[in-house]
RNA sequence: GCUCGGGUGGUGGAAUUGGUAGACACGCAAGACUUAAAAUCUUGUGACCUUAACAGUCGUGCGGGUUCAAUUCCCGCCCCGAGCACCA
């Protein structure tokens, strides 16, 4: 017996598929295409971590099955390299952010490379590199171009601790989500993209996208937050500028009893001086424009605010109703100002209480509570039929909105929008490391793009990339680089300092990598129209509305402007789970790092103070040393168990907790694999009792790898291989089948067998796909199970042809049957084929 | 608070048109081989009760319901995870 050095087996099948060059996509295939796509990586110091295999081996696996079921496959991998760390590990040390990312991009290739993935590696693309972000420049250009980059000064999300500007996306309750740091407000003049423009698209197409997981759906309809309702215009006597309020639920409207302004709302500036209480509402304002979010925050739900003095007229019951300036109302949702309806919604109803205003009934719910409303429980939000609402009376509330927004655009006092959650994209960054924006800042001629034969425009070099508190970006301080002349009158001009956020990378690369050569476009309309939409999408969810969001946003520019035949990038999107760790904890809570742990009969203690601690799972970090590096687990158990580990750990999309005691398990199977065929011949005819379990086999992996169901295809392999050990009478071609089977997982082991023990000269990458004879399936005997009310009471074998009758009259036959038979009368027999036989007893 | 997922042995997980719950694996225990260990192989392994053996009772977060039959369907709760959050 041989046994089975990974290390010698892998390193010789990675040289073989790079120098016969196996995995090279052909833009010009007769064959069908595939197009399967990982989330590239930010190559970061830390090296790859053991959550990037678990997606790159489903899409590997998919991939491999597909060149085996004669598709031409494009599997590509890249770097998304510009970013924070970089340019921060630059501040630390001085060393250039292109070096350190250049070292890291090698550290990557070679952990990614050590698993055997059958990516094509002439496709590589490194957002970093000039030839690459030449196109990200260029592609700013047309979106420019479209009138859809504009620029605007207004309160930004500010990180004080990255000195960097944020995109609505990037803010987490409240916190920039790569640091946590608190996001605060800053007026800052910065370019922005009009994703709104395609609110609607990217919200209807969603529904093309059938392939797509609900709950990213769900969460990209929520964030793009679409809302129909009206805007009714308000007057104060003597002002003839209307205030604006928006709201979803017009049908209450006999029901306003105020009207609040967020502080920051326009009217207030343009007609403070009328406000008979203007010194109040002006200290009102300084003070809750002075609040951080964080202190906005922890007052919850209690509400503050300050009477204007004015009155405002609700026409349709000529009632005057008090205007209010209130910080729960914010400027940016809607119009910044709110009718306030206390009856029906429970924010104004607490406000109304604090100010004492008054609270009017106008709807009725199925409770049939017609008291006037003075607990909050009563505060009905969701249905009912219209009171005190003249001609609106006896209407359920989503007919008497209807009648009335009818009635408000017949008087001209409102008309119907559509408002989103929505914002539009702040695309500018205050930093060093990013693609620097092609445009020109000229006296005369304004905004200037560059010349597109003049992209690349590279990054200078600076000897600080220092970002500064005001949102100066590093760039602005290379004085050589920032003056140059107008490209369109020649006259002095200064270019735009700031840089493209992280995301614009990302959001065009699966384009580039159909073409990544090509130097004359971003991506040949032919490469285009073969290779698009990407037909699979595997990354994490984190970016549900991030990257996913901007690339279906860019990518439908692209296809208004002709670039791309698809509405939609990508066809099928699947999110892999986390893999977790094991942690320690004692009883307080406090974490302790695992090599201050040890186990003893079953319980943990910490090794110095030995006091019990317990076992968490946590995410891997590097203080609590539960990292699992994947060098590691290639160098002691090989790329093939590693793979097969991960996808058999449980359900792809879920959450896992890595076990490496389980590792070795896998380790073992392998070798059971790689010894039955060491030790086996192939020569005769297989033994006809094994093909049912040998196609039952093959269809069962073929259709749980299709299904991303990695964990029950290989524990069928895991079942078959337990089955031929009692039987190994084999001949050449079921051999051929398991080997094929198991290669998506185990590529190496499989390769290895397949040339030393089943003969082949050639790669098993184009082998034929095994196909099952359905015919072979089924197993000529099957088991029925007897119940007796329900309860299963024997069992017994027949041949599956037996007709009911005769299948029912055998179990009654069975004595431990007859037993519980005549302990009573059969009042009903049920009969289901192959499986049940079942009698009722009184 | 709202919106999505989930709760199955000591552990990871199987069982998705209602039909033998616990496949497969980890761990554990016993045995074979060995001077010994590792590796490998064999057997057992939900709980309870009982046994010479068969058998029996309970069991898929909790409480009800539908059904001959429920992890699966319905109603009402509890717990965990993710996302959104004063969105008018």
């Amino acid at each position: 017996m041989v046994k089975y050095n990974h290390q010698s087996v892998e390193k010789k099948w990675q040289a073989y598929w790079e120098n016969n060059q196996s995995f090279k996509a052909d833009n010009f295939s007769e064959k069908p295409k595939f197009y399967a796509l990982d989330m590239f990586p930010y190559p970061s110091g830390a090296g790859l971590h053991v959550g990037h295999p678990l997606g790159y081996t489903a899409t590997d696996i998919i991939c491999r099955k597909k060149r085996q079921q004669g598709y031409e496959v494009l599997h590509p991998m890249g770097w998304d390299a510009f970013g924070l760390p970089a340019e921060n590990y630059a501040i630390k040390t001085g060393v250039h952010p292109s070096v350190s990312t250049h070292d890291n991009i090698k550290n990557f290739r070679r952990q990614i490379q050590s698993l055997g993935f059958s990516y094509d590696w002439n496709r590589e693309v490194d957002t970093t590199n000039p030839q690459y972000f030449k196109w990200s420049q260029w592609i700013f250009l047309q979106l420019y171009k479209k009138g859809l980059a504009y620029e605007k000064s207004m309160d930004m999300n500010w990180c004080s601790k990255c000195k960097v500007v944020c995109a609505n996306e990037e803010v987490e309750r409240g916190r920039h989500e790569r640091c946590g740091e608190m996001v605060s407000k800053k007026e800052l003049k910065q370019w922005m993209f009009r994703i709104t423009d395609y609110a609607e698209r990217l919200l209807n197409d969603l529904d093309e996208l059938p392939e797509w997981p609900d709950k990213i759906k769900v969460m990209q309809k929520h964030w793009i937050g679409k809302k129909t309702g009206i805007n009714i215009d308000y007057f104060v006597e003597g002002i003839k500028e209307a205030i604006t309020c928006f709201t979803t639920r017009p049908d209450t409207n006999f029901g306003a009893t105020f009207l609040v302004l967020a502080p920051e709302q326009g009217f207030i500036k343009n007609h403070l001086n009328k406000f008979p209480n203007k010194e109040a509402v002006e200290m009102y304002i300084k003070e809750s424009l002075a609040k951080s979010d964080i202190e906005r925050m922890s007052e919850g739900r209690k509400k503050t605010g300050v009477f204007t003095g004015l009155y405002v007229l609700n026409r349709l019951n000529n009632k005057k109703i008090p205007l209010y300036v209130g910080d729960f109302v914010l400027a940016n949702v809607g119009t910044g100002a709110v009718i306030g309806v206390p009856g029906h919604d429970l924010r104004d109803f607490e406000f109304a209480q604090i100010f004492a205003i008054e609270v009017e009934r106008v709807v009725v719910s199925s409770d049939g509570d017609v008291s006037s409303i003075v607990r909050p429980e009563q505060v009905q939000e969701e249905e009912g039929k219209m009171i005190n609402s003249e001609f609106l009376n006896g209407l359920e509330i989503m007919e008497a909105k209807e009648r009335i927004m009818d009635y408000f655009e017949k008087k001209g006092w409102g008309k119907r929008v559509v408002n989103y959650k929505l914002r539009d994209w702040i695309f500018t960054r205050q930093r060093y490391w990013g693609e620097p924006i092609p445009l020109v800042h000229c006296e005369k001629c304004g905004v200037v793009p560059v010349p597109e034969s003049e992209l690349p425009l590279e990054l200078p070099e600076t000897p600080n990339y220092e970002p500064s508190e005001t949102g100066e970006s590093p760039l602005s301080k290379v004085t050589d680089w920032v003056n140059t002349t107008c490209p369109k009158c020649g006259a002095p001009a200064k270019r735009e300092t700031s840089t493209m956020p992280n995301w614009a990378g990302s959001s065009w690369y699966w384009l580039r990598f159909m073409d990544p050569h090509n130097k004359k476009e971003f991506c040949s309309k032919k490469a285009e129209e073969f290779w698009g939409p990407v037909d699979l999408y595997v990354g994490g969810a984190e970016h549900a509305v991030l990257h996913l969001l901007y690339s279906r946003f860019w990518h439908k520019v692209f296809y208004d402007l002709g670039l791309v035949h698809t509405k939609e990038p990508f066809k099928k999107l699947v999110n892999q789970g986390l893999i977790l760790s094991f942690a320690y904890e004692n009883k307080d809570g406090v974490l302790i790092p695992i090599d201050e742990v040890e186990e003893k009969n079953g319980k943990f203690y910490h090794k110095e103070k030995k006091e019990e601690v317990f076992r968490i799972v946590a995410k891997m970090s590097k203080s609590l040393k539960n990292v699992v590096n994947p060098d590691e687990i290639v160098r002691e158990y090989g790329a093939d168990t590693l793979r097969m580990y991960e996808m058999f750990m449980g359900p792809f999309e879920q959450s896992k907790t890595w076990d490496s005691g389980a590792v070795a398990g896998m380790r073992k199977f392998l070798d059971r694999v790689w010894r039955f065929f060491q030790a086996n011949k192939f020569d005769e005819n297989t033994d006809k009792t094994l093909l049912p379990i040998i196609h039952k086999t093959i269809k069962i992996v073929s259709d749980h790898i299709d299904e991303f169901r990695f964990n029950t295809a290989i524990s069928q392999l895991m079942v078959c291989f337990n089955e031929l050990q009692k039987n190994s009478k084999m001949g050449q071609k079921e051999a051929e089948s398991l080997v094929l089977l198991i290669s998506p997982f185990a590529p190496h082991l499989a390769e290895e067998i397949w040339n030393k023990y089943l003969g082949h000269e050639e790669t098993l990458v184009f082998a034929n796909w095994p196909i099952y004879d359905e015919s072979l399936l089924v197993e000529n005997n099957v088991t029925y199970a007897i119940q007796i009310n329900g309860k299963v009471r024997g069992d017994f074998q027949i041949d599956k042809e037996t007709k009911k009758e005769v299948v029912i009259a055998h179990a009654k036959r069975i004595e431990r049957v007859q037993k519980y038979l005549e302990a009573g009368e059969i009042v009903k027999e049920i009969f289901v084929p192959g499986k049940i036989v079942g009698f009722v007893v009184k």
